[in-house]
RNA sequence: GGGGGCAUAGCUCAGCUGGUAGAGCAACCGCCUUUUAAGCGGUAGGCCGAAGGUUCGAAUCCUUCUGCCCCUACCA
């Protein structure tokens, strides 16, 4: 738990014993601080009213000048005990770093030029009961940053930055995919059947109607059923949650972006990725950006990137091929320290693919035609039924985009999905998804589609080394009574909602 | 799941091979009406993550536990 410092205790009476309401109720009609110094910018020196958190203060006897924070930026303000009053003067005294403030005064420059509000008068807006961090090093301890990250934001500008481009480059997705013509669904995140992908899923209940259901491992499924109702371009910037290892690469809950466009391939999924990631990087860093500079590694992203077939660079860096004998690939494994006990073929070559090309690809590259049995949901080649038309971009050692030339041939996909369930593996699904099955049955028109992890990408454009870098409130383990006071009954809580 | 590392004041960090706790910022009290990591003088603040152990003596050595970070595994 934490402690109230007594001194804002103190405080905060005192403020009440003036008459002073320590959380406002409001404060209108202000201006931003960015509009502020845009004003001194020009030369006026206007009244202006402006709110924010107070970060810093430097008491000068009979004065003081003050840092003001709000969400455009920072302003000095200067409280003189002659301009403001000798009883507001006094009251001054009974802020903090932290508190809410809004002022009203004239906006000018003081004689080292800096833009300031020469404050007439001012307003205790919200008391801030806990000290902010250190100001010159902020808050570092990196567990209180995930776990509070409040404060990491109003006491680390770099980190408010990197949430403000993540909400750029979400912004800019979706302009790029409706300008397009793609049309923004929302799809169910509690799911019958976990399908779409292979992973483990939350398993959660649902009282009334006594149902098991999964929380969604990949919109995938829902999506294509809407091109069967004539949907033909359907985007979801979607959270999906995998029950899964943490790392600096996954979160258990993920923002993915999944799109299909009917009568596309994934020769077209190529170009719309490719030009999206373009886009968002563009536009989310105010300029064309031919390299980009991720943790010491430098990304060429200018001209048509390259498209390396599966096959070719797994042959390159493992010596392996999709013909490999099975005891060929078992051999490689083995001398790449991977587990090869009761793994299948297909799995233990794409765990070589892994181990042996992935980290190499850092400028962006489509690693084309994977093997059919690893793509359970993506056509086969017209020239090759053991290969995929399906690709993975990597960009920085990182699978940032999945994608495929849609499986529509109903008979064919029930059939992959028996063999998924056969294997009894705990990614797999449990059972054949028998609606999807009926929807294809009607009809699905050829489709290109594509996933893409947008925390990764949000990561190679702030230069994040860690997925919760890019994630508001990345999840952690609960600690012991630190964010909870136990219910004053002693039971453990809420047990209607509490499976 | 396996391996390694970290945990000291509200925050950022020192604390050597064991001798009983330090700085800066923040806070409190003074002085200061143009400072900007303001300055100067003073004060207060700690069960050194938790529990055991070794020792005359433990922040320091050992064990266990908890949390976080990194690597690894599963995965995107």
């Amino acid at each position: 738990m934490f402690k109230i410092p007594e001194d804002r205790t103190r405080k905060l009476e005192g403020m009440r014993e003036r008459g002073i309401n320590p959380y406002a109720l409001r404060y209108p009609e202000t201006i931003t601080v960015g509009e502020a110094h845009a004003l001194i910018e020009a030369g006026g020196t206007p009244e202006v009213r402006v709110a924010g958190r107070v970060m810093a203060i430097r008491h000068h006897g009979k004065s003081a000048f003050l840092k003001l924070k709000d969400s455009t930026g920072m302003i000095q303000l200067y409280f003189q005990r002659d301009r403001i009053g000798e009883d507001e003067y006094k009251a001054y005294k009974l802020l903090d770093l932290g508190d809410f403030v809004g002022v009203e005064g004239e906006c000018g420059r003081t004689r080292t030029e800096e833009a300031t509000i020469f404050a007439n008068s001012y307003k205790v807006l919200t008391k801030s009961l806990l000290p902010p961090p250190e100001k010159w090093h902020g808050l570092r301890d990196v567990e209180l940053r995930y776990r509070h990250r409040y404060v990491d934001l109003f006491a680390n500008d770099d980190v408010t930055a990197v949430f403000r481009l993540r909400s750029k480059v979400v912004s800019e997705i979706r302009r790029y995919m409706e300008d397009d013509g793609f049309l923004e669904v929302e799809t169910p995140m509690m799911h019958p059947i976990a399908g779409g992908a292979t992973a483990r899923p939350f398993i959660t209940h649902h009282n009334t109607l006594d149902m098991e259901l999964y929380l969604r491992i990949a919109p995938e499924l829902y999506l294509k059923r809407l091109l069967v109702g004539g949907l033909d371009r359907v985007f979801e910037v979607n959270r999906s949650f995998r029950n899964e290892g943490i790392s600096p690469r996954h979160n258990p809950e993920y923002t993915m972006l999944e799109a299909y466009q009917a009568y596309s391939d994934y020769y077209g999924m190529m170009e719309l990725t490719e030009g999206l990631i373009k886009h968002a990087i563009a536009k989310a860093l105010g300029t064309e950006i031919k390299e980009l500079d991720y943790q010491g590694k430098k990304i060429n992203l200018a001209g048509s990137w390259a498209r390396k077939s599966y096959s070719d660079l797994l042959q390159e860096k493992s010596g392996i091929s999709l013909t490999s004998s099975e005891s060929e690939v078992r051999d490689c494994a083995k001398k790449l320290g991977i587990e090869t006990e009761g793994i299948d073929h297909w799995k233990l070559l794409n765990e070589i693919f892994e181990d042996t090309v992935e980290a190499s690809l850092i400028d962006p590259t489509f690693v084309i035609d994977y093997p059919v049995p690893i793509s359970p949901l993506a056509k086969r080649k017209e020239d090759d039924p053991n290969v995929a038309e399906r690709f993975e971009l990597f960009i920085a050692g990182m699978e940032i985009v999945n994608a495929f030339s849609e499986l529509n041939d109903p008979l064919d996909q029930e059939e992959r999905f028996r063999q998924q369930v056969e294997t009894k593996d705990e990614e797999a699904p449990a059972e054949v998804d028998m609606d999807y099955v009926m929807a294809l049955a009607y009809g699905m028109p050829p489709a290109g589609g594509m996933g893409m992890g947008v925390d990764r990408l949000v990561m190679l454009i702030t230069n994040s080394p860690s997925i919760r870098d890019v994630i508001l409130f990345p999840l952690l383990r609960r600690t012991a009574g630190s964010e909870t006071t136990p219910p004053p009954d002693g039971s453990d809580g809420d047990e209607d909602s509490c499976q």
